[in-house]
RNA sequence: GCGCCUGUAGCUCAACUGGAUAGAGCAUCGGCCUUCUAAGCCGGCGGUUGAAGGUUCGAGUCCUUCCAGGCGUGCCA
């Protein structure tokens, strides 16, 4: 079902045409103000303006020719000429009664990049925005009917496996699991002896060369290597609850038979330099030093790739064997510059043609509540399962000291939502592009923009029915939006739609989160104002009940696209 | 040096891409529980949107110049 705001866009579109602005967007927003009434049209202005005519004068004529006799109430021209609409209640409450369906006008196939760990290591906080917010997107998209393709572009080549694979056989790590158990350790051992031992390092670059030439054993170890790595990200993943599994893997090593191939391209279609021994693209939009050609190196003066001959073999494969209209990476902003130059040689290239959409989703930095990079005490690195633990317990102390009857596996259950929940939200409810601050106490806190808020409005709502139910009221086909509570919580439902595809074009989940959020105080606030169970008649109730069940239906949905789990009870 | 990003209430963040008097939460102050979970609701306080110019009916948003911070910038990823 078209959303509120794309059929009042609709309308205003069709009066345009009627009084000769054909082509001017009609620019409907959220009204400003509750006393405006409930969207406006901005659109006026800007065409006026372009035709040098009075804008109120144009407003008028446009109101005039604007048809909203079925769904309007009101409809009124303000200011240098604003176009407020008021909804009529019978159409919001006929609206609300129908089911709303997701749905996009062009569905594409769409890569989704994210996660991408080095299996190197173990994962780290700083794996934890790109898996986050790329599953959110993921799935946003893919509730919108598009096809969504995750594409989890694991580092699992380089020369730092050639150090760890010596160490694996030195230790035995790969026969018996147990060493491996925690690879943050194992890597730092293995860095230790790669720098404290010659013959070690020595053995290590002579292993990275015999993996690199396919030599059957180095190739055995390092499978092995990278089957226990991928089964801690998988373990990450599950706790997360993270759509991504071993089919999403496309590895960087899965590019390595392209490479070369890549490159005689770039050579036939004419962009390959060789600078220095290295072979180059250079393009005139990217300048360096002084105004200096900047090169885009695609090969090394010793013949070695580096990771944009690979992400170009990656363009290449996302439009010729995933037939993608849309890719979408989500790194940190500290790559912008590599994945502009990718992306630009990808075009000048032919890899990329005018049809697809390459777009490079940067997310900022994790700090601490001290606004420095997130650390450990120490100054280490955080481990990514250490940190989910760790919102886990803090998440059970709190429903233990909230709720002390609660049940151990009734408490544990909830913790793991709660906690998981929170984490997930205090990176998704904030604009992607910016560094943020993590800070336990703001996202376990049940006030405010946080999971736990919204779990627990939806953990309210599920209570009330199992009243009702023991009552035997049951929710009606269509609501009465008599008092103002009940019809801004009827407004704020009819409005997900046109958020979700907006979080869908621009990758933003935190507008998702910033929407939930006002619906769960625009239903609390009802919720005060307005009783369900002791309603004047059964009529009433029911009605009510009604937008209960929708506003329980939204937050769990809603949620669920965030990927965070709602309770029955807290 | 050059390039990109950021700068909004004491703190954490919004502001639907140029719209009306810049909004929430936390903190703080004050109300509301014999009634559906007070893990809540209602209200108050709090702002020269880093600074100064400019563009126009209108600027947190666009352009210029500064200031502060972060990141990047030919052979790591």
């Amino acid at each position: 079902m078209i959303s509120l705001r794309a059929l009042l866009a609709e309308r205003v579109t069709q009066a345009f045409e009627q009084v000769g602005l054909a082509g001017a967007p009609p620019v409907i927003q959220l009204a400003a103000k509750p006393e405006f009434g409930d969207y406006q049209a901005n659109g006026v202005m800007g065409a006026a303006k372009r035709l040098g005519e009075n804008p109120r004068a144009v407003a008028q004529r446009v109101v005039e020719a604007l048809d909203l006799s079925d769904i309007a109430s009101d409809v009124s021209i303000a200011g240098p000429g604003f176009i407020n609409v008021t909804f009529a209640p019978t159409f919001l409450a006929a609206r609300l009664a129908k089911d709303i369906s997701l749905s996009v006008s062009a569905p594409k196939r769409v890569v989704v990049d994210y996660s991408s760990p080095n299996l190197a290591k173990e994962m780290h906080v700083g794996h934890l925005r790109s898996t986050i917010i790329g599953d959110a997107v993921a799935r946003v998209l893919e509730a919108l009917g598009h096809t969504v393709i995750r594409q989890n572009h694991v580092g699992d080549w380089g020369t730092q496996f050639g150090m760890l694979l010596c160490y694996v056989e030195e230790t035995g790590a790969g026969d018996n699991a147990s060493p491996l158990a925690d690879l943050e350790d194992f890597y730092r051992a293995a860095k230790k002896r790669f720098d404290e031992d010659a013959d070690f390092a020595e053995r290590a670059r002579q292993r990275v060369v015999e993996l690199q030439g396919g030599e059957a054993e180095a190739r055995l170890q390092w499978q092995r290597f990278i089957d226990i790595s991928l089964a801690h990200c998988q373990a990450v993943y599950d706790r997360l609850g993270v759509k991504l599994d071993r089919e999403d893997v496309h590895a960087e090593s899965a590019y390595n038979d392209e490479l070369d191939n890549t490159l005689t391209l770039l050579q036939e279609a004419g962009v390959l330099t060789e600078s220095d021994g290295a072979q180059c693209v250079f393009l005139d939009e990217f300048k360096g030093k002084d105004g200096t050609p900047l090169p885009v190196i695609v090969q090394k003066s010793d013949g070695g790739y580096l990771y944009a001959t690979t992400d170009l073999a990656a363009v290449r494969y996302r439009q010729d064997t995933l037939k993608a209209d849309r890719v979408l990476v989500f790194t940190d902003t500290r790559q912008a510059l590599h994945f502009k130059q990718v992306f630009a040689v990808a075009r000048a290239a032919g890899f990329a043609d005018e049809s697809i959409s390459l777009e490079h989703m940067p997310f900022g930095a994790m700090l601490g509540a001290d606004g420095k990079p997130f650390k450990t005490r120490s100054g280490g690195v955080i481990r990514l399962a250490a940190l989910l633990d760790e919102a886990v317990e803090r998440a059970s102390a709190l429903v233990l000291a909230k709720n002390p009857e609660i049940t151990a596996a009734e408490q544990s259950s909830i913790a793991e939502a709660v906690g998981i929940g929170a984490i997930k939200y205090a990176d998704l409810s904030k604009n992607r592009t910016s560094d943020y601050v993590f800070d336990w106490d703001q996202m376990l806190s049940f006030d405010g923009n946080t999971a736990p808020y919204l779990q627990y409005a939806y953990a309210r709502i599920r209570s009330l029915f199992r009243r009702s139910e023991a009552k035997g009221l049951v929710a009606s086909d269509q609501s009465q939006l008599d008092a103002p509570s009940e019809r801004l919580l009827a407004l704020a439902l009819l409005r997900f739609p046109e958020v979700v595809e907006q979080v869908g074009a621009d990758a933003s989940p935190h507008h998702l989160c910033g929407y939930l959020f006002e619906l769960a105080q625009r239903f609390t606030s009802f919720y005060e104002a307005c009783p369900v169970l002791t309603a004047d008649t059964p009529e009433q109730a029911s009605s009510r009940l009604a937008l209960c069940a929708r506003t329980a239906n939204t937050l769990a949905s809603g949620l669920d696209l965030l990927g965070i789990d709602v309770i029955e009870r807290m």
